[in-house]
DNA sequence: CAGTGGTCTAGACCACGAA
DNA sequence: TCGTGGTCTAGACCACTGT
């Protein structure tokens, strides 16, 4: 009944979580090795190894195939501020982030042909930003924009790891984005993802479709983010219009 | 070198995938037990239970212990839109949710109290929202506002899940909120809300922080989400101002 | 009570990484 | 080559559910 009882492997899990806090062993560290922490908490293999899942689920360790279990370094969250996409100013490009993009010419396949509102097959750009930092890629950004809306070029450095690269393009060749909808989801990652991200946390998924003032989609784009690595801001002013009701 | 290159409980997973999407089962119908199932792929009981962990991760199975395994109603989506807290239509209630609510007098916690920039044991009203649909919860919605902004009451029904008619009081009381940012973030469930949310999916965590003109917090909110049945709605117009730049 | 999922064991073999 | 984590087995006992 009570949900806090603990089986084993969440009590090793918890001593672990103590050690790691307390620390015993430092930032970046390697841990005994699994069967080294089995015989010590005189327990098997696999239940160690399940308190070690939850560790790794919470970003407190990192397994590599064939060298061991290491101590994560706390390391900062990636934010992914929706403000700045809106705002004039351009986003202060995060430094510590090393960013790359690829430029494609594609088709649209059915899935983005319809997110996008044109016809399958319709000509595209598509870009693919990757941001990383450390060993690891802390964002994935896919998006698209039709030929039929801008044919545009490859983004130049600093590049954001969002596309706002792409925005400034479209600016410029004088497509205006009026309104754009957001959706954020969470989701565990694929095995592809997990490797990428180097982590079995959830993946924070934001869709983001921007439409220029007649409702054309002119753009639509796709973001992964490691769940326990990054967060995504919005903010929103209350349309205030001088009101009389002062009560 | 292929994260696609299968392990046996992968294979097993993808197999029954397959039969569930095929039909072999209904929504809600019981799958044959692990032990028998596990007979079947002529393969031990912990290999098929991690093969069962991937779906119910991905919200195909849903386990009841004592019970068995279930196919689980593909069920609609609960939606979190952002913007309907800032037009001034007040939200159409989703019928299909049932929402509670409690209110308590409280002192502010150390940590309520920095998010709200009040005092340590400064005096508020706490509200805890949750709503379900089916025999599951689809959100929780705990909202803190302090006695200084304003000491308001309990809201009346029809009851919004995300803490609208917190709003509306407010609103009644003089309070107008200027602005708000909503940060958003995914974390696995803890033991307590994987047994809440009957799914081992990740949560989508929203953290409301609202302010008035004055930039004094007059509401602070956190809302509970779980990931395979939730989605986080944004909507940003970007402010054209009558620009003379036409090309 | 019988049947179910939840956990654990003690060992085995494989795949990967570094020397 | 050797030490590491990744996977799997065959069986055991416990906890929960419904009869």
């Amino acid at each position: 009944m009570n949900p806090t009882m603990a089986g084993r492997y969440q009590t090793i899990a918890e001593d672990l979580r103590r050690l790691i806090a307390a620390g015993n062993w430092r930032a970046g560290e390697q841990l005994p090795s699994e069967a080294e922490l089995a015989s010590q908490y005189r327990a098997s293999r696999p239940t160690l190894r399940s308190a070690l899942d939850l560790l790794q689920a919470e970003g407190l360790v990192e397994k590599f195939h064939g060298r061991g279990n290491f101590v994560r370094r706390p390391g900062d969250r990636t934010v992914y501020d929706s403000a700045r996409h809106t705002s004039d100013r351009p986003s202060a490009p995060d430094s510590t982030l090393r960013v790359s993009v690829e430029v494609r010419r594609a088709k649209a396949s059915a899935g983005v042909a319809s997110l996008l509102q044109v016809q399958a097959g319709s000509p595209l750009t598509e870009y693919e930003y990757v941001s990383s930092a450390d060993t690891s890629v802390r964002s994935v950004t896919r998006l698209y924009v039709p030929h039929k809306v801008a044919r545009l070029g490859r983004p130049e450095a600093p590049l954001s790891p969002w596309g706002d690269n792409v925005r400034e393009l479209l600016t410029a060749a004088g497509v205006h984005v009026a309104s754009s909808v957001e959706r954020v989801t969470s989701r565990l990652p694929s095995a592809k993802e997990r490797e990428l991200f180097r982590s079995p946390a959830p993946v924070l998924v934001v869709e983001r479709t921007s439409r220029d003032v007649t409702g054309q989609v002119v753009e639509w784009a796709l973001l992964l983010l490691p769940g326990d690595r990054a967060e995504v801001l919005f903010t929103t002013r209350t349309h205030v219009v001088n009101r009389e009701e002062a009560g």
